[in-house]
RNA sequence: GGCCCGUUCGUCUAUCGGUUAGGACACCAGGUUUUCAACCUGGUAAGAGGGGUUCGACUCCCCUACGGGCUGCCA
């Protein structure tokens, strides 16, 4: 049946449905950009910032029940964590996979806090989450959306259900649920609830709390073009009348989601794959409110080294920890990106290139695993690609986030730079300030062991010599090469035999930067200076 | 238990019926070398198993095994 549509670029007519919902502020859209004049109670309070992309998501709202409509209109994407704890691994690389899609295709990334069961929900988690995304530099549009405040809009779409005949009130208590899946499961049977609510004559109804059922067909199949896992079927058999609307009136993730999801004007939903079953349940809404059912895109979970399913067993399962173990955040983005999403043979990119090459069709169907050895290698690489003033940043946020102390300024300038000599040679921060740590120590310098064991006395005496020479050179890397390369051959040594007291006395420590190139960031006073203090 | 999804080197992956099955990380050997790292050269290493379909299957279909997910008034 032909249905009266808008495309994107009409109009201002809703369809009829948006008629019937509008009278709560739900039925605006979401993302805060709109003055609302429904109280203090409606999640439109906040201030408006773009009125143009408002503009833009009304249009797009009024496009008609068409399930192929969704992927015509101009991308929306959305991460949509639960506030239940901090941000996951998993996770994080669910919101890349929607931020390149969105961004690169010039449309919108949206993030939403899927905050509805309150005994889990904490502001401290909400918290936690944002600050991960920032710190992956994964931007949001607009603010974030709290799916609790939107709880009168999820009720308002379940009376509507009722109202339609598509949804239904059941009084049965959860003892009685419980008591039928006992039975159910003692008879071998199928524990699928089936309320005998479903069909009952209002006129029966006793003064009781119920909760609201979707009315879900028994018969034929729902099939779901995903496209990532291609067309998956399941049988509506399989599938029960999911509870929409909690007693107390509060909402269920199953049907938040899409209320929430089209009210966003959603396009596209990438998310783990253990919603895949669940989309055909919301299918079921999207059909029964003739709204356009999205793109899904449904991925494989991530999975510990093991290739069990990450747990903290594995270390590090939530993003934060990363950046308090000294990842880049580029490096970061560039693995996820990599863990389970392909263009042909490109290991190492930049987010741009990313962005511009990323698409559903190159992301893989099989869990991935977690593979550290790699995430440094990509995390050298681009803390080696980076320039020194962004490496400084990114280096004091890391030292913050490891509650390791600040940089003082003198730190900073010396940090500058080594950069140079210091960048090419660490995969993590944690190794780039253990390598920096001779630009960044005070004299006197502190030996460590096997600093020690190298300024023997045979070797001091070698440094004592070489001191002299060093007060009148030209202070440049070949002068420097040719000077110790001398003092090395009057002792019949190699380079190597003097090296090692060198850097001893210079870095205190066995690992770190060229010889010459601590000479030239230190600078001739304090490399004498130092000298001097190994020799005494 | 039922249903759904998955399975290429140790790991991430390429391949989209015809390739000596490619790349990257890791690993091993050699080179360079003042430590660590980087770098150069070479090497080991894969289509879970079994049936089909086809002139031809890693690729399509079925079965089995294994792994994962869902099966909540959690999300």
């Amino acid at each position: 049946m032909p249905r009266p549509r808008q495309t994107g670029t009409q109009g201002s007519s809703a369809p009829r449905w948006a008629a019937r919902l509008s009278s709560g502020c739900g039925s605006r859209i979401i993302p805060s950009s709109h003055p609302c004049p429904h109280g203090p109670d409606c999640l439109d309070k906040r201030q408006a910032n773009t009125a143009q992309v408002s503009e833009r998501l009304i249009v797009m709202l009024s496009t008609g029940g068409d399930p192929s409509r969704a992927a015509d209109r101009p991308v929306v994407t959305r991460f949509a964590p639960s506030p239940t704890g901090y941000l996951h691994i998993g996770g994080a690389r669910t919101a890349l996979f929607n931020w390149l899609y969105a961004r690169g295709r010039g449309g919108r990334f949206l993030l939403r806090i899927e905050d509805t069961d309150r005994e889990r929900s904490t502001p401290e988690a909400t918290a936690a989450i944002l600050r991960g995304l920032t710190w992956l530099g994964l931007d949001w549009d607009g603010e974030a959306v709290s799916q609790f405040d939107r709880k009168d809009r999820h009720a308002e779409v379940a009376r509507a259900m009722l109202a339609r005949g598509s949804a239904y009130k059941c009084f049965s208590t959860q003892e009685e649920i419980e008591a039928y899946r006992e039975a159910a499961r003692a008879e071998g049977r199928s524990t699928l609830f089936h309320s005998p609510w479903r069909e009952a004559d209002p006129a029966t109804f006793p003064d009781a709390p119920y909760v609201i059922r979707m009315k879900a067909p028994r018969d034929g199949e729902t099939v779901i073009q995903d496209a990532v896992q291609g067309a998956v079927t399941i049988r509506n058999d399989q599938l029960d009348d999911m509870v929409c609307l909690r007693s107390d009136g509060t909402p269920t993730y199953m049907l938040a989601v899409v209320v929430d999801d089209h009210d966003m004007g959603v396009t596209h939903v990438i998310r783990g794959d253990d919603h895949l079953n669940n989309a055909a349940r919301q299918t079921m809404v999207y059909r029964a409110m003739e709204w356009d059912v999205p793109v899904w895109a449904h991925i494989p979970l991530i999975h510990g080294p093991d290739g069990k399913k990450l747990s903290k067993r594995h270390g590090a399962v939530g993003l934060e920890e990363y950046q308090a173990m000294g990842y880049p955040a580029a490096g970061m983005r560039n693995y996820l990106a990599r863990l389970g999403w392909s263009h042909g043979d490109d290991e190492f990119f930049s987010s741009e290139q990313a962005k511009s090459w990323f698409d559903l069709s190159g992301i893989g169907r099989a869990p991935a695993r977690l593979d550290f050895k790699k995430l440094e290698n990509l995390c050298g690489q681009h803390i080696a690609a980076t320039d020194d003033a962004a490496l400084l940043h990114e280096i004091e946020a890391y030292l913050a986030a490891a509650e390791r102390p600040a940089l003082s300024g003198t730190q900073q300038d010396g940090l500058l730079r080594a950069m140079y000599c210091l960048k090419d040679r660490a995969k993590t921060f944690v190794e780039l300030i253990e390598k920096a740590h001779f630009a960044l120590t005070d004299r006197p310098v502190l030996r460590d062991e096997a600093a020690q064991r190298a300024l023997d006395p045979v070797s001091r005496g070698i440094l004592a010599e070489l001191t002299p020479q060093l007060q009148s050179a030209s202070w440049d890397r070949d002068r420097l090469e040719a000077i110790i390369a001398d003092v090395a051959g009057a002792h019949g040594l190699g380079l190597g035999k003097i090296a090692g007291p060198l850097r001893a006395a210079l870095a205190g420590r066995s690992v770190s930067p060229s010889v010459f190139d601590m000479m030239l960031v230190l600078g001739r006073e304090e490399t004498i200076a130092r000298l001097n203090g190994a020799a005494g």
